[in-house]
DNA sequence: AATTAGCTAATAATCACTCTAAATTTGGAA
DNA sequence: TTCCAAATTTAGAGTGATTATTAGCTAATT
């Protein structure tokens, strides 16, 4: 499905995802576009991310088991997740990584991603 | 629920997972284990995968989004992912690898996992 | 105006995973 | 040994995220 019509549903999303760094899930989506354009339906959500994934507008993260998170930004970088509260948080520095030929198993790379995990500063002081 | 009791149904499992390599999902690991075992329930899957996480004897992995792998090699390794057929492999070499204290975000750092993507072999030749 | 293709919304369906409760098994105490 | 309580297994119900379906709507096209 390509994005040929641009409706306000889309442009609503859209317009929440733009520079948005708190890689929501699909319901987070559903429930902020929802205070602007009450009438929106979560089937909407997914179809749209869905054309977005297609022309690259939007990254699929497969970092909570629990559910799909998504990244407007589409460059290459990588993530810091908290384990207790799965907040994602950026990372902009680059990390300079090379797999070596030996280690490829005949695959031809095509990306890679670098995780990070650990306590972020809120679920540290909710731990005492 | 600590595995305090080694039953067949565990014992089957274990054996399965032991020097795996595959990154079984549970449904993988019920299918193969009742070849041997063909009464045992995909509960007894999930239990024991949970206790296995527990004593740290198995590893969840987050990299398929559509269902959990697991990894009975717990030591900090990578991962080389087929995009098309979601095949796992293991990367044996170290990827030394630091987060500069200025990109922790506060964070308190525990873990890191490193992701290469690409066309694992076969489905570099099935696209042709 | 009629046609058609794309889109939305509601809702049903699916699928992985978790929970529940009854039955069974186990290991240790008597 | 026999008995008991705790651990475990099992089948099946339940849950929650995601996908599929379908009828109706909208906008551009003929």
């Amino acid at each position: 499905m390509a994005m040929t019509r641009l409706t306000p549903q889309r442009a609503a999303i859209l317009e929440y995802l733009d520079g948005n760094t708190d890689h929501p899930s699909a319901e987070d989506i559903y429930r902020a576009v929802r205070r602007r354009y009450p009438m929106i339906s979560l089937a909407t959500v997914y179809n749209t991310l869905d054309a977005l994934k297609q022309e690259d507008a939007v990254m699929e993260l497969s970092i909570d088991t629990a559910r799909k998170r998504y990244d407007p930004d589409t460059r290459p970088h990588n993530h810091l997740i908290c384990t207790t509260c799965k907040r994602i948080v950026d990372i902009r520095v680059r990390l300079p990584l090379r797999l070596p030929k030996s280690e490829q198993s005949g695959f031809k790379i095509t990306g890679k991603h670098v995780e990070f995990y650990g306590l972020c500063p809120d679920c540290q002081d909710a731990q005492v």
